[in-house]
DNA sequence: ATCCTGACGCGCC
DNA sequence: AGGCGCGCCAGGA
């Protein structure tokens, strides 16, 4: 390809949506993960921005919260936030996602190799 | 090139 | 715990 073609040259934006299309399903990543992905630590802020723009139903958008657990914003259709996450088997709270350490990604779920290193079931409520 | 906006992050009150 | 303000970053006018 051309000399200049650093994956950097994709817009922010295509950057950050292939990221936020990574997150599974059942699991979240915050802009501020997601920022620093995509190779731009500290352009949360930024995250944020595409995400407000993001229109593509590919797209996963509601998986992309705020530090924290904290839910952050969808638009003024927050309450639809919570519900997609919900309907993905997610605990949320009024304020935030529930075992967010739990639930977030990327996450090493240790490769399977001596077992118990984190408790699958953090105890519920 | 400059200014302003923003689905943020974090410290502090 | 919850709310407020300042700082950071990329994009658009």
């Amino acid at each position: 390809m051309t000399p200049t073609m650093p994956g950097s040259l994709a817009s922010f934006r295509a950057r950050v949506l292939a990221a936020v299309r990574r997150i599974p399903r059942g699991r979240v990543a915050t802009y501020g993960d997601i920022a620093e992905l995509v190779g731009a630590p500290g352009a949360a802020r930024a995250v944020g921005n595409v995400m407000r723009g993001c229109s593509d139903p590919s797209v996963p958008c509601h998986r992309v919260i705020a530090a924290a657990g904290a839910l952050g914003g969808f638009g003024g259709y927050l309450d639809r936030k919570r519900q997609l996450l919900r309907a993905e088997g997610l605990e949320v709270t009024p304020t935030r996602i529930r075992g967010f350490a739990e639930v977030r990604w990327p996450v090493q779920p240790r490769t399977a190799g001596g077992g118990k290193a984190t408790r699958r079931r953090p105890a519920p409520v």
